[in-house]
DNA sequence: TGAAATAGCACCTGACGGGTGCTATATATT
DNA sequence: AATATATAGCACCCGTCAGGTGCTATTTCA
């Protein structure tokens, strides 16, 4: 399937939002859940992934939440997507040794489209690792209602 | 998931090797899966689907087989994918409306991420619609060997 | 007539995406 | 100190679907 999944929805959408903030600003995944009608729970597990990953800074407490941790310029579509989701992975028998084409296959004789996916998966990559947060939020929407539903994904 | 599924996998082992035929010769089902291991009732029902897309044509009975319908020029990745696969879809609301935005969404304030993902999508689609057959079969190792094994896709 | 091929079902099964609930921990406010 | 509000970290459930199997019908060459 060529798609995003949920949690990697749900994660864009907290990530759009947080870097509309003004500095030292935080805003919490209830409010953030509120906001867009994801679920608070599973949203709660994204943050936390994204914290993990060094995407976000978490503030525990009253009046804590989330805030970017990097610059939105410097955060790439294709990163998300990596620890969201899984990092890309056309096939099976691609896994992401840095540039290489790792053969997991019980291929005696060569498949005859590893190399041409590999090629394929290397410049999708390429394109969603060109691709910055900071872009994602140019027609930057935020939302002012306390409700909203974004069951979109 | 960003990743091809074993279906699309098995096509496209199938169809680069259908496009290694002389003019006018057919290989079975049978034959394609020996030579590249892949399960035969399975690359049967892919090659059923093939076939209804038009992209293969079927010969019935002995000596019977599968070609190529149309020319490797002519067929992309991205229309592979579309029909063994699905039609290729980032997120749930951006239904594949010739290439407008479609809102299933149950959204009373606007999803703040639709529009760059359908943006994400677009090039995406036009990549993948830019890669042709024939290209993927450029360095076209036909195996010689009856048997084979590519369980990598 | 029989064997070789595709055509077309129906069905099984394991993995995983998507989601919920509960408990522990940190911290600001009172 | 107490309490309310937030994140942290689990354990677990459930429906869907990719991946795969098996059987039967139909066409057609030898």
């Amino acid at each position: 399937m060529l798609s995003i999944s949920k949690k990697t929805g749900y994660g864009l959408i907290a990530m759009t939002h947080l870097a509309t903030l003004a500095d030292g600003e935080v805003c919490s995944a209830r409010d953030l859940a509120g906001r867009y009608g994801m679920p608070l729970s599973l949203l709660m597990n994204v943050l936390k992934i994204l914290a993990g990953g060094g995407f976000v800074q978490s503030v525990r407490g009253p009046r804590g939440g989330y805030r970017l941790a990097r610059d939105p310029e410097a955060i790439t579509l294709g990163e998300l997507i990596g620890v969201l989701d899984r990092p890309i992975e056309l096939a099976e028998c691609l896994r992401a040794h840095g540039r290489g084409v790792d053969i997991n296959c019980k291929v005696r004789g060569r498949c005859p489209i590893v190399d041409p996916i590999n090629r394929v998966q290397q410049q999708l990559i390429d394109f969603l690792g060109g691709v910055k947060l900071s872009e994602l939020v140019r027609p930057a929407v935020a939302l002012p209602s306390e409700e909203g539903a974004a069951a979109c994904l």
